[in-house]
DNA sequence: CTGCGAGTATACCGACCGGTATGTTTATGT
DNA sequence: ACATAAACATACCGGTCGGTATACTCGCAG
């Protein structure tokens, strides 16, 4: 029986996650070797494989910590900036992408992670799927606290628009697509709010 | 004084070049050794030497190559299916672009190769970006064939929606995610439209 | 007949890759 | 005092990387 056995976080553990996540977002996955991780987070080959197993394994715990990273980061910058219930909370989700681009100008980590790990059977490739899908059901519930009719397929549409909004600032090169996104989600909700009022008016 | 000298593209070469953009998308740039492109093109790693200069020049040609079949491919498509004026041109580009991914089933390949490519000085960035910007510029053109008003920014917009539809195809693992592309972008040209019609409404 | 470009075949280079092995030091808790 | 675990140090493994060198064959145009 193979049991795998998930990272023990000692101290130096998360100096070597840190560090390879930092490394591994700024260069790619194959750019970087085992070793200039080890120097750079100032320790040895031997106890990151003691901690991580294999260089998959670290990729697969880098994965997961930036995903969870921005679950927190997208949430708190939302409830920070529009407690209350409104259309606005769904815009500070596009501000929040914005704020988070501004320090991660290489484009979305899960995306170039998908780009050299596609077709290989890597544990990695679920939690990318899970960001994305975590992001577009992020929007589906805003939009959902707002009664707005087809939440779901609304939301749906929101999401493509913050992906697109990556691509095209990064590898499009178009600084302008972050307001252009912002102004397009924000006819999409006032869409929905119209259509929820017509319905309100039609049924109440 | 150092000349910059085109591949020459001999019969070779053409072989070379298309075994390398075979494994360059499905694997990735990293992944993908010059020898095995010699084994896989039948030929030795002299002659892509000889031909592209470096595994650099081979990665930029093959994104130079990628590029111009998008466009040929996105056009023709385009001209094929919707010759006459209307405001099905526009959705055709989205109908290429689901049949041109129904082959290409690992996302984009300039998305991809940026992954891998940003932040080092690589030829083959321009053409990334190019490619970004030609593929907004053609929904742009498109627009302002209909004279419908802001085509630029609306144009831009059903960019990002084009993108997006493609991360969340494949990264996201989203297969709903080109039919939902489709029926906001369907909304988005009718919005134009209504705009249109109102402003000549009021001018003429 | 000759020269040349294209392609083949193969051996080689230093550097780096992911991963392993052996042994030592240090700190902590019982 | 002793065990345990965490980290350190270092050397090593087979394999592959991008790139080069040498020598050969073939077809074709002057």
């Amino acid at each position: 029986m193979t049991t795998i056995t998930p990272p023990r976080m000692t101290p130096t553990a998360h100096r070597i996650l840190d560090t390879a996540a930092g490394l591994f977002y700024e260069h790619g996955l194959r750019a970087v070797g085992v070793e200039r991780i080890a120097e750079e987070a100032d320790t040895t080959k031997k106890t990151i494989y003691d901690r991580f197993g294999s260089k998959d394994g670290l990729i697969t715990a880098y994965l997961r910590q930036r995903c969870d990273r921005w679950h927190e980061y997208a949430t708190a910058y939302v409830e920070e900036h529009h407690p209350e219930p409104g259309t606005g909370r769904v815009l500070a989700v596009l501000d929040a992408l914005a704020s988070w681009m501004a320090v991660n100008s290489r484009g979305c980590g899960f995306v170039n992670a998908y780009a050299e790990l596609a077709g290989t059977g890597h544990d990695g490739l679920p939690i990318i799927a899970e960001e994305k899908i975590w992001t577009r059901d992020y929007y589906i519930g805003l939009l959902t606290e707002l009664d707005i009719p087809d939440a779901e397929r609304r939301g749906r549409e929101v999401a493509l628009v913050h992906e697109g909004a990556i691509v095209q600032l990064t590898a499009g090169a178009q600084p302008e697509a972050m307001a252009d996104a912002r102004a397009l989600v924000g006819r999409l909700v006032a869409e929905g709010v119209s259509a929820r009022d017509a319905a309100e008016g039609t049924v109440g």
